[in-house]
DNA sequence: ATTGGAATTGACAACGCTGTCAGTTTGCTG
DNA sequence: CAGCAAACTGACAGCGTTGTCAATTCCAAT
C-alpha cells in the first residue's frame, strides 16, 4: 500500500499472491503452463508492490544477460548514429533489454578482438550491427562463431537465418540522377563512397542505370572514389572540375562530400546551382542548413534501427525467425542546390 | 594453459592460488589486509586463468552495480554528445564501470520522474551530468534526494561536495568579442544563447565586458535572444540586419546559430566576411566545413568529460573528494568567418 | 618464551532470481 | 466413476560474488 522503503523482491509478490516465487517467475516472464486466474492474481501483486525483477539476480540465476550491443565506426556522421541509438533504444528499453554502445575506430587490425572482448565484458547477447562493421566479413563472421545473433542494418547479401535490414539505396541513387538528366544535365560527375561500405556499390549502380536508361554515355573519368567524408569529397570535386569537359552536376554518395563539393565549388567562384548543381545522400542534421540547402536523399534510419532491435529482440526471445522484411524505402528532398540547366 | 571452454570463476582462481575466495575478492577488489606474497600469488592466478569478476554475481553480493549514467538533452549537438560520450566512456571502460546513456526530451513536465526511473531500473550509481540538464535545478536536487552522486558539467555555482566541471566561456567570449573589436568592429550584434543553459549567461556577460573594457556603449537592441538552435539564429539575424543601423558583425552564442546567421546573410546577398563578420562558439564538426568556415570556440568537451567521469568514479570508490578542479580553457579559433572592417 | 593486539585469512550465509524435477490438480475418455 | 495424460504448481538447488564475523597468524613488547 504504502511505498515501501525497500524494493519488493520475487518472495514479496509470491507472498502476497499467496503462490510459490517460481509461480511468479513464470508469470513475469510470460511462460505457459500458468492457469489464468492464477496469472491475473500474481499480476495484481506485482503491480501492486511495483515490483520489478531484479537483473543482476536474473543474470545469475538464468544465464540472460538481456543486453544489446550497438557497435559502430566512431567516424560515423553524428546524426546517423543518433538516429540508430534512438531508434533501437525505443525498442529495448520497453522490451527490458539494455543497450549498450561500443565505439570502433577503423581501421583497427585487433578490432576482431575488442568486440570479442566487449561482448565478453559486457555480456552481450545481441548486437545491432550497422555499416560499416556490417559489412566487415570478419564481424559478422566472429559473431556467428560465438553464437552471438546480431542484426545488420547494411545492403549486403541476406544470408539464411540472418537478420539484415536494408534500404533501396540503388532505386534511391536511381531517382536522384534521373533527376538531375530531367533537368537538363548531361555531364554529371558521381563522387564514390567509401569501399568499405556496401552501399557504396548500390549508390554507384544506380547511378549508372539511370544512365543507361536515358541513353547516356557512361564516363570513368567523370567518375572519382570518395571515402564519405568531407575533404575526399572536395579533393574528388577539384579533379572533376579540372576536366577539360567538367560535370554541370555532381552527385556524391553522401553529404559530407557533398558539402565538400559545395565548398570547392565556392572557393572557385562558381555559384551552386548556377553553375554547378549538386546532389548528396543521407539528408544529414546540416544538409538543409548550408548555402545552399542541399538536395539529398533521406533515409528512415530510426525505422530501421527499431526494426533491427526489434526483430533482434524476437530472436533472442525465442520467436520463430521472421521473413525478411522488404527494403525500406528512401525518400528524395530537393532542395536548392540542384536546378535546371539552361 | 590451454584457454578453458568456460570462464574462471573466483573458485578456480582460489584453487590455483590456494587461498579462500574471500581472500580473492579481497585482492581483485584491492582491499587492504592481505599480505603482499599473498596478493601476488592471487594476481598470478588471475591473470594464468583470465579471471574476470562476473558482473552480476559482483551486483548481487555486494549491491554495488558499477554503473555511470550519462544523461542528455536529445537536441544537443551531436558532436557535443560524441565527446561527451567518448570521454566519459575513456574512463569508465578502463575503470569497470558500464556507461549507459539516456535521451531526454525537453521541455518535459515528468523529467524528474522519467530520471527516476531510469536510475531506479538501471541501478544506475552515478551520473554524469552534463548541461542543459545540470542547469536546471530539479535535477540535481533529484539526484540529491535519492543520494546519487553526480558531476555536473555546466558553469554552475559550485555546490559544496559536489563535482562540477566547466571552462571558461565568459573569458572565452571575451575574447572573442575582443577580436572583433580589434578588426574595427564598433557595432557589434549578439545573439544570447538558451535562458535555460547556464553557459548562456556567461557568454553575454563576456561580450559585454569586452565592449566595456573598449568603452563602446552596450546597446539592447543590438542583442537578441536565441535558442541555441539553427533557426532562433537565423531569425535573431533577420531582426538585428533589419536595424536602421546594423551591425557590422554578429556573434552568436552557438554555431548553429552562427549557422543560422550566415544563411540569413547569403539570402539577403551580404557577402561573409565582407559585409558582415560572424563568429559562433563550439567548433561544431561543421563549423569548418561550411563557407566561408566559421571563426568560433573550441571547447575542450573530451576532457571535460573524461575528467567529470574520473572524478565521479573516485567517488563512487570512496575516495575523498578532490579539491574543485579550474575552468578549462577554450580556445578561439580564427577561421574566415570574421575579418577587419575597412 | 609469553602475551596482547593488530593484521591476515577463511567459513558461511546472504543476494534474488531461474532451472530442474517431482508432486498435485484438472479435464477427458471409456 | 476409474484411469490417465496433460496442465499446473512448488520445493529446492544452484548461479558467482560480497559482507560478516570468527579464527588464525604475526609481531613487537614484555
Amino acid at each position: 500500500m504504502n511505498p515501501e522503503r525497500t524494493k519488493a523482491t520475487i518472495f514479496d509478490v509470491a507472498r502476497q499472491a499467496g503462490v510459490s516465487i517460481k509461480t511468479v517467475s513464470r508469470v513475469v516472464n510470460n511462460e505457459p503452463n500458468v492457469r489464468q486466474r492464477t496469472r491475473e492474481k500474481v499480476l495484481r501483486s506485482v503491480r501492486e508492490l511495483r515490483y520489478q525483477p531484479n537483473a543482476a539476480a536474473r543474470e545469475l540465476g538464468g544465464k540472460r544477460s538481456r543486453v544489446v550491443g550497438l557497435i559502430y565506426e566512431n567516424a560515423q556522421e553524428f546524426s546517423y548514429l543518433n538516429d540508430l541509438f534512438n531508434g533501437a533504444l525505443h525498442i529495448c528499453e520497453p522490451a527490458g533489454y539494455t543497450l549498450l554502445l561500443r565505439p570502433l575506430t577503423l581501421p583497427d587490425p585487433e578490432i576482431i578482438e575488442h568486440i570479442r572482448q566487449f561482448a565478453l565484458n559486457a555480456r552481450v547477447e545481441g548486437f545491432v550491427l550497422p555499416a560499416p562493421l556490417g559489412d566487415l566479413p570478419e564481424v559478422p563472421a566472429l559473431l556467428r562463431e560465438m553464437k552471438i545473433p546480431f542484426a545488420a542494418i547494411t545492403p549486403r547479401e541476406p544470408a539464411p537465418d540472418e537478420i539484415n535490414i536494408l534500404c533501396n539505396d540503388e532505386a534511391a541513387c536511381f531517382s536522384l540522377t534521373e533527376l538531375l538528366i530531367d533537368q537538363g544535365h548531361r555531364t554529371i560527375g558521381f563522387i564514390k563512397g567509401h569501399p568499405d561500405h556496401g552501399a557504396s556499390a548500390k549508390r554507384f549502380a544506380g547511378y549508372r542505370q539511370a544512365l543507361k536508361k536515358h541513353s547516356l554515355p557512361y564516363s570513368a573519368r567523370l567518375v572519382r572514389q570518395g571515402y564519405f567524408d568531407f575533404d575526399s569529397g572536395q579533393a574528388a570535386a577539384d579533379k572533376l572540375l579540372n576536366l577539360p569537359e567538367p560535370p554541370s552536376a555532381i552527385l556524391a554518395s553522401n553529404d559530407d562530400m557533398a558539402a565538400g563539393v559545395i565548398f570547392e565549388a565556392r572557393g572557385r567562384g562558381l555559384s551552386v546551382p548556377g553553375d554547378l548543381s549538386i546532389a548528396g545522400f543521407d539528408d544529414t542534421r546540416f544538409s538543409s542548413r548550408i548555402w545552399p540547402p542541399l538536395t539529398t536523399v533521406r533515409q528512415p534510419i530510426i525505422k530501421m534501427a527499431e526494426t533491427a532491435a526489434g526483430l533482434l529482440i524476437d530472436k533472442l526471445n525465442g520467436s520463430a525467425t521472421k521473413a525478411p522484411e522488404a527494403p525500406f524505402e528512401c525518400e528524395v528532398v530537393i532542395r536548392e542546390s540542384t536546378a535546371s540547366l539552361d
